[in-house]
RNA sequence: CGGAACGUAGCGCAGCCCGGUAGCGCACUACCUUGGGGUGGUAGGGGUCGCGGGUUCAAAUCCCGCCGUUCCGACCA
């Protein structure tokens, strides 16, 4: 391919609106162009890379006996109102103004009615099928370049089982394909335990690519082998406990305490020893929720805890309307109303605690939360922090950002049931069917490999999804020696079996040639110029390392391979 | 959705406070020059100054409204 016939503009300056260096490179290596937010042309340096990592995701699929398909976009509303996910889903899904269509967020409801329709006897499970089709989702926030974008690229394999031993085994295949798709394409990775959310099901796990421009935080160790998502991490830290005196709870004066540090400083009471209340709307259902002293409520814990996605802190006004207190001055005791009450399991059988009276300025001490207090349920709520020990091994634990690349699914009969997808079991019982899901977003896989593999000269790429293999420079192509050469080399490379692209612009200066190669970033540059050529010799410069080699004109193509071959088997 | 900033040529920006000819660099076109790290020069082409109102003799500039983009936060199956 001759670069003065093909289409890459690229950039010597970088447009204001990117800001993390995927996004950057990618609009100045002329591979997307923005057209509205969070929405991309993907062009044709961009687009070759694209259909690399969609190649290597398809071999791998097919390999544990997955079966793409073609799923539509546009989907009848109506579909996901039976499973609930049109409220789900909320200001997240498009919808069609003029019709009562929805533009497809994912697949599940699709894949389901399927199988509801032609699955119908253990005998024809299990079944894998896939497909990498664009997906929308309303965003309300598109971010960093084509991480966070409201039109995307999407593999999603839903599995279909007639036992729960079977999706233990669809899932395991999946997490061995996926650990093979991440490092065919170049990527360091790992995996955390997930949470489901509001997708149902009973296990899941993310894979991750540690960046700081990641959204999501991970909490891990390495010697133990822990490592979750901090939306579900949780620590062997101590739980408060019972102190030995118990005497009857009283009430005192607190008008300057506001929080735990105030009743800390103020009062010398120990942080482990105070209950902190809060109020949240879960359905538009109060719920007095409990924490140990400082310790940060994981929003997506109460989710999961209170078995929803709609929740929110409650006002200024509704505290004073529920508990008879502001915030501050809110407890377990003496409550205005009666509202449900949760606690941090680390407060579990607690006594000798202090929390609010329910009347502004006064706290009360000595609470015996089994005896005084109304508490329904204890359950893991509080969100992880560094250095915490970790659950397995008690090692301290590490909290990182991270770009979630991939996500599976063990979810169980939620969908199978809503659509009635059922089948006859070998007694000729009927049960909904098994299933599983498992999505890896194709640009987060490109995003984070540039995130990974770049310096401040442009991208490093990994030959396995690099556009091209080998970049020729020709230095000075109005030189019949240097074109005679530089043209020979991109036929024997190419019919050697790699992707070349030749740069063979006429009056552009060799420092401009190498600025565009090191941007562009193909893992070999072959220089071919004047200077080692009247030598009998040929430069080639290994893109993400630097290094390079001078050899004799006649063993181009057999260096190109082995450094190639190096690279392809090197660990990422 | 809360907070903030920005919107002037394909890209990066100045001009706006203090109203009066729309500018600079890159990119682009032509010619010359250079030829191993974004060569140097000469001459050009390209902009309803985001949109709509208002004030004024006169608005890129002042006022009001809207739209868009980005950042922080909330949200993120």
């Amino acid at each position: 391919m001759r670069l003065s016939r093909y289409f890459i503009p690229t950039l010597k300056e970088i447009p204001a609106e990117a800001v993390i260096p995927s996004h950057r490179l990618m609009l100045r290596a002329g591979m997307i162009r923005g057209l509205s937010s969070g929405i991309y042309s993907l062009l044709p340096m961009g687009y070759r890379v694209w259909k690399k990592v969609m190649e290597i995701i398809r071999e791998e699929m097919d390999a544990i006996e997955g079966m793409e398909l073609h799923l539509p976009a546009l989907n009848p509303k109506e579909i996901w109102e039976e499973t609930g996910r049109v409220e789900a889903f909320g200001d997240t899904m498009f919808h069609i103004s003029n019709r009562d269509l929805v533009l497809a967020p994912t697949h599940e409801e699709i894949i389901t009615h399927i199988a509801q329709a032609f699955v119908h006897s253990y005998k024809d499970m299990p079944q894998i099928w896939y497909q990498i089709q664009t997906k929308f989702r309303n965003e309300p926030r598109p971010k960093s370049g084509v991480i966070r974008s409201r039109q995307f690229l999407m593999k999603d394999a839903y599995s279909l089982d007639s036992s729960w031993e079977g999706l233990d085994e669809s899932y395991q295949k999946h997490y061995d394909a996926y650990c093979r798709i991440y490092s065919r394409c170049g990527l360091n990775y790992f995996v955390v335990g997930a949470s489901s959310g509001a997708m149902g099901g009973s296990g899941s796990q993310e894979f991750m690519v540690e960046s700081d421009a990641g959204e999501d935080l991970c909490a891990f160790n390495l010697e133990s082998g822990y490592a979750a998502n901090i939306e579900i991490a949780s620590s062997s830290i101590p739980k408060a406990g019972r102190v030995e005196e118990n005497p009857p709870a009283e009430k005192f004066d607190t008008p300057q305490a506001k929080s735990i540090n105030d009743l800390v400083e103020q009062f010398g009471i120990p942080e482990e020893r105070c209950a902190k209340a809060l109020v949240y709307f879960a359905d538009e259902t109060p719920y007095l929720i409990f924490m140990s002293g400082n310790d940060q409520l994981n929003e997506a814990k109460l989710q999961s805890a209170l078995g929803t996605n709609t929740i929110r802190p409650a006002h200024e006004e509704e505290l004073l309307a529920l508990t008879g207190a502001h915030g501050g001055s809110i407890g377990p005791v003496a409550l205005k109303t009666s509202v449900q009450q949760i606690a941090d399991t680390r407060l579990e059988h607690a006594n000798g605690m202090v929390s609010g009276a329910n009347e502004d300025g006064f706290h009360y001490r000595n609470l015996d939360l089994d005896r005084d207090a109304d508490i329904q349920r204890y359950v893991d709520l509080r969100t992880v922090l560094e250095g915490e020990p970790d659950p397995i091994g008690g090692q301290p634990l590490k909290v990182k950002k991270a770009i979630e690349v991939g996500h599976i699914f063990k979810l169980g009969t939620k969908y199978s049931e809503a659509l009635k997808a059922h089948f006859l079991d070998d007694q000729g019982k009927e049960h909904p069917i098994i299933m599983g899901s498992y999505g890896i977003g194709v640009e987060r896989i490109v995003a984070c490999h540039i995130e990974q593999r770049h310096d401040k000269d442009g991208i490093a790429w990994h030959p396995s999804i690099a556009p091209f293999h080998i970049h020729i420079t020709g230095v000075k192509v109005e030189s019949d020696m240097v074109a005679e050469h530089a043209g020979r080399f991109e036929k024997e490379l190419e019919d050697a079996g790699f992707e070349v692209l030749y740069d063979d612009r006429v009056g552009v200066s060799p420092g401009f040639k190498f600025k565009d190669a090191d941007l562009l970033g193909m893992p070999l540059n072959v220089i071919v110029g004047e200077k080692h050529l009247k030598d009998g010799n040929i430069e080639i410069k290994v893109r993400h390392n630097g290094e390079r080699h001078i050899v004799p004109v006649a063993d181009v193509v057999a260096t190109c391979r082995t450094l190639i071959d190096a690279m392809m088997n090197a660990e990422n």
